[in-house]
Order: structure tokens, then C-alpha cells, then sequence
DNA sequence: GAGTAACCGAGACGGTACGTCATGTCTTAAT
DNA sequence: ATTAAGACATGACGTACCGTCTCGGTTACTC
């Protein structure tokens, strides 16, 4: 049996919650420069060791913190949701991440992912590979299922449309407020598909 | 004459280079988190005082030293320079810019420029208006070009595909060490060259 | 039967021993500033809450320590044993007193004592009436068989005497590094005996 | 000229004063174990940084705060001052040093005093050299004038009568509360003195 | 030349936050 | 009921930087 001998008073599910809440709150109110863990611990009525304890540094709790509310906020589409062909789906997704990307909220909280992954390469890393690793995924999905449909020729290189795509919402929202930006979305995968057509 | 009456002693320019370069090297070395004021101070042997009386703050210190380093190693073709055609021309940049980030020193500055941004909106609007959209204007110029010569259409959102390009290299240093990048920066260029077909 | 009825699992008196050893240890390797009730606990290889079960803060426990070794240590004159004379049992007692203060260890344990009773006024009067009073009263007590042999005149201030001679080696220890405090003591006791002849 | 270059912002001698006044009134209040660092900054309205630019410890802080007081308080007596004769000038030595103690104030200062040299033997060292071996040495003069005078016999030991005195109002301090003190201490001073007739 | 005003380095200042450690309490599973 | 383990809120630790200020001193314009 694997089973772990757990001693010791369990940690408190609840704590958890509240700390990212808190730290999420704080993130769109001071943005990434104006959040301390003394704040964040603060607003959760949390010590500050408790922080410690489960976060190893500032960028890795904020990472977790922006990854875990895009988790449930856009989850990606499972198969047989959402619309058909890969060019209806593309452009939904984009459309539909250009649009949080105007929101505040959101648009916050892509800023402080972006600042926490530029500070630190390392945690930058992890976030790739446990989070958005998976983000990245669902378009390169989406274009090989046009390929089998014959809407995407083979031999491309379905990754670098992914990053064009994910790239450009992410350059769009560090240099300017992208009002125009889902229009802007909807021509780029039109323009993109024109060139994959087979 | 609408010359300002400069009295006192004038700053001494060899200072403004010396923290400047001071600058660069921290970043280089420890990163966007770990630089501060009072490092580069000690390192350009200057006091305080004469930082703040040339910057307001770290992220302004940091672009202006980033961009600066930047306007003076890709200076932007010059009409006439470089390859014929959009399509070379455009190769060339992104083949050139991709090099680039693959450059621990390069990546380091990008890193710190984007760090900079995202933690202050602020300052990045004034590194966008004043350095970075002369960046995105070589591309756009380069595809007008095209549309003149007519190797790309008339009527293609040309800002949207140097958003793209643009912030394809940035997601892919931000989330990943790039070695493939170049390559794939080509690849993505054939793709929307051939999109933007008239 | 009329045993009483204890419910629940007894305490495990070893703990004790094993805590007031660890408390020694300590206090002799770290000095009173560098004990610390989570370094107790794990070098006695017992809980937190077994050690505030048992003692109710830092001083107590290292007055418990500490004075639970001097009785060991320094049992007083028995009637009947030790040299004859109140000169000679005063100058016996204060000699000892005197080597054992050179002794590191037992240095170590007098001002360790002597930091609690000073921090914690409330816990020095427990000390003093549980603890030190007794030695105190040692020396009161050789001085009143000095009355009664004639060699201490009756109207004296005994209790004066024995404050100036624990008071005279404890002086001496938090100030200085006392290699000479026997010789000092004898011509102490000397002194005093002088004075205090009928 | 030993003049040294001094460069840079001067320290602001008015800041040690507040922090000094600040530490003895936390002293007064809460006693040695209460006083932290943080408060007496808060107090004093000073940065903490200040004070551990002028004080390594807390044991130097408050050491430096009681003894600075003494000095103020208790400046030992000048020649041709206080009372005649090695007798007089020793009981009036010892009463008021009695009489201070039975001061709710200088008890404090006294205990502080105490628990920072029990607890740092590193820094009751510098207290002794710098400050404390003063006043045993007032008691020292005053012994040796007894001597010219004929009223001390020549071949005693001196230092020790002062460790006595001195250690007799520590000792009584750290374990009673000391109505009888001064009583106690003419007692001590007159037996003392009996033993050291020529 | 003599002012004089802005510059310069050094570094003290009141602060804020860091990440760690210890406090004393509480919770859990095991004895 | 007591135990060891360890999570918890609290709060202090000593350090690093922040951005401002105050020094003594320098430098180059203007009168």
C-alpha cells in the first residue's frame, strides 16, 4: 500500500480558498507590483507562515492563484462542443479570449501572470507545464482535427499558429488597451487558415 | 530665442551611460527581480539622488535601458537595405529577431522589458509610444511594401499579423527555452505570407 | 478498592527527566537567549503541548532545571557533617560556592537562573520561595551555630551576612570571568567573621 | 590631525536620545522580557534600521539606556564631597544605592540591567569595562582613603568588601521585594568595616 | 574673478516588506 | 486522558530597499 502515514493536524482546505481568493482580489485592485505576501496574508486573516507553507514565493502563488481561475473560467472545449470545423472553433476560442482579455478582471490577471513569469524563468517553467502548457494544447487540437477534416493541410507546423495566436492577445494586452482586439483576432485566423488551406 | 536659462552645473552625460550600463549587466545577471536601485547605484559608483533625478522609478530605469540597447542592434531596415520583397524582408526581420531571443543576453533583456511592463501599465504605455511601436512599424512598413508590389493583398489587417509576429517570439521566450524558434518563426511567416496572397 | 479512579492514559514521568535534560543541554550549548520551547521539544523528542501540560513558560521551566541540579549538586551541610566551626563551615560552603561558579557548566546554570528571576519577577518569587531560600538559609543557619559556640555575636544581622555572600558570588559572575572568586571569598569570609566576632 | 573625513548625512543625535528615552519608559512599563525592538521604534518614531545602525542587540540597547541613566543619576561622589571618613561615605554610598533600589523605577532599570548581562555574556562584558566597573570603584576609593585614613587596615581586599556591597543589593533585588534594604545595608556596611579595623 | 545654482558621492532617515523563527493553542490519529 | 506531530494566528526577528533628505564639495554658467 502506498498509503501515507498523514500525522500532525491536517491542513485546512478552507485557508487555501481564502488565501487565493485574497490574493486574486488584491492582484486586480495594486496589480502584481502592489501585491506583498503581508497583504495577501492580511486579507485572508492567514499568518504569514501559513503562506510559507504551502507557496514557495510570491510569482508561484500569484501563478497558481491566475491558473486556477483560468482553469475554471475557460475550460476549452471538449469534443463534440462547440462549433464545427476547425475554423469555427478557432475563431471561437480566440474570440472568446480576446473578449477576457478586454475584460479587467482578466486582463489583470494575465498581466500578473505575465510580470510573475518574466521575474522568475524557473516559476515560469512550472506554470508552462502544469497550466498553460494545456491552453496551448487545445488549439494545437482543434487544428488537427482540421487536418483529418481536410480543412488544414498536413504538413504544417500546427505549434507555431498556436503561438501566433496565444502571442498576439499576450502582446496586444502588455502594450495597449485592445478595444479592437477581437476584430483584430477574427482576421489573423482568417488569414492563417487561408494559408493552411491544403 | 525660446532656449531654457540653464543655470547651475549640467549634468554629467558619462553618468547616464555608466547606469545604464550598470543596469544592463545586473539585468543580465540576476534578473528583473533582482535589481534594484541601490544595486545599480553601487555598480555605476553614483549616489542615489542622481538616479531618481534621471528616472522616476525601476520599470522607467530598466525600459530605457533595454530599449535603448535595442534601437542600437536592430536599427530597422532602411529603405533600400536589406532583401527585396516582402517576403524576404519579413524573414529576414523575424529570422533576425528570433536569433535574438535564443541570445541569453537578448532574452534577458525581453524578459526584463516584459517584467517592466506588466508591473507597471504605466510605464509600458510610454515604452510602447515612445520605442516599441517603431518596432512593430518596420513590419507594417515592410507589408505595405507588399501590397504595393503586389505580393500581399489590399485589403489584410496588416497590424494584426505584426501583432502576431511580434508576440509570437515573446510567448515562446516567456513560456519555453526556444532553440526550434527561428525555424518556426519561418515556418509562421510562409503561413501567413501565403494567407496574405492577393 | 479505594484506589481513585483515573481515566485516560497516565503521565509518563520519563518525559519529565527527558525534558529537564534537554533543558540543561541547551541552556549550557545556546546560553537562556538561545533556549527556545520548540528546541526543548524536539531534543526531548516530545510535543509542545507536553512541555505547557508540565510547565507554564520558558523561566519556570528553566528555574525547575536549573534548581533541580543545584539540590543534586549542593545538598547543604547535614548536622553533623562538613568541617566543625562556624568560621570553617562558612568558608567550606562559600569555597564550593566559589569553584562551582568557575565550573562552565554550572556558570552557564546561574545565569541562565539568573536571567529568568530577572525577566520574569513573578517566577523569581517562586523560585525564591521554593528554591534559593533554602540555600539562603544554610548559611543563615551556620551562623546561628556560630552564635550559639560563641564564635558570632548574638545581635547581628545574619540574614545581611548571607545576602553579601551569595550576592558577592553572583556579582562577580555576571560581571567578570572570576578566576580568582575562591581567594576573593575567603578573604570574604574572612572579613565578615571578623566583624562579626562577640 | 586624527580629524576623520566624515561623508554622508550626519546621524541625528536627537534620534538616540528619543530612542534611549523610549526604551527606558517601555523598560518601566513591561519590563525587560516585553521589550522588543519594534516597539521602541514605534515609540520613538523611528525606523528600525536606525536603531540597529547604532545598537548591535537588544541587550546593547537597553544596557546602554540603564547605564547612561546611572551615570546621570548616580555620579559617584566627588573628592571633598558627601560625608567624612570611610564610614560615612560608605553608608551613604550603600543607602542611597539601597534606596534607588526600593524605587519602582531604578528596580526596573536594575533588573533589565541584569536579565540583558545574564542573557549576553558577550555584551555584560562591555557593560562592566565601560560603565559598571565605575561605580565599583567608587566604593573601591572610598576603602582606600578609609586606609590613609587609618580607619581600614592595609592588607585587605579590597574588591571583594565592593563585590559584597554591590552584589548584596543585586541579590536582594532579583529575589525580594526589599523594604528592609537600606536597614540591611548598614548592617552589612557596619560589619564590614568592623572587620576591616586595623 | 565672485556669486550662485545645480550637480555630485555618501549615507542617514522613516518606512514597508521580506522570509524565518518562536509563541501558545488547537486538531488529529494513535496509544 | 495523554501522547507526538504538526497546522494555525500572531508577532518579533534582523536585513534589504524604497524614495527623500542632508551633508560637504565640485563644476560651470552669469554677473
Amino acid at each position: 500500500m502506498d498509503r501515507v502515514r498523514r500525522v500532525g493536524r491536517p491542513r485546512d482546505g478552507e485557508r487555501g480558498e481564502a488565501i487565493l481568493d485574497a490574493t486574486r482580489e488584491i492582484l486586480i485592485r495594486d496589480g502584481y507590483a502592489g501585491l506583498s505576501m503581508e497583504k495577501v496574508a492580511a486579507a485572508a486573516g492567514v499568518g504569514k507562515p501559513t503562506l510559507y507553507r504551502r507557496w514557495s514565493s510570491r510569482s508561484a502563488l500569484v501563478g497558481d492563484a491566475v491558473l486556477r481561475s483560468f482553469h475554471a473560467a475557460v475550460p476549452g472545449f471538449e469534443a463534440g462542443t462547440g462549433p464545427d470545423g476547425a475554423t469555427g472553433r478557432l475563431a471561437a476560442w480566440c474570440g472568446a479570449y480576446a473578449a477576457a482579455a478586454r475584460n479587467a478582471t482578466h486582463a489583470s490577471m494575465v498581466l500578473a501572470l505575465t510580470a510573475a513569469a518574466a521575474e522568475s524563468p524557473h516559476d515560469a517553467d512550472t506554470f508552462y507545464r502544469h497550466h498553460t502548457r494545456a491552453q496551448h494544447q487545445v488549439l494545437v487540437d482543434c487544428l488537427k482535427a482540421g487536418v483529418e477534416s481536410g480543412e488544414v493541410r498536413g504538413d504544417a507546423d500546427l505549434e507555431a499558429v498556436a503561438d501566433a495566436l496565444i502571442g498576439s492577445v499576450l502582446y496586444q494586452l502588455l502594450t495597449r488597451t485592445t478595444e479592437e482586439a477581437p476584430v483584430r483576432m477574427e482576421h489573423l485566423v482568417g488569414l492563417l487558415l487561408e494559408g493552411l488551406r491544403p
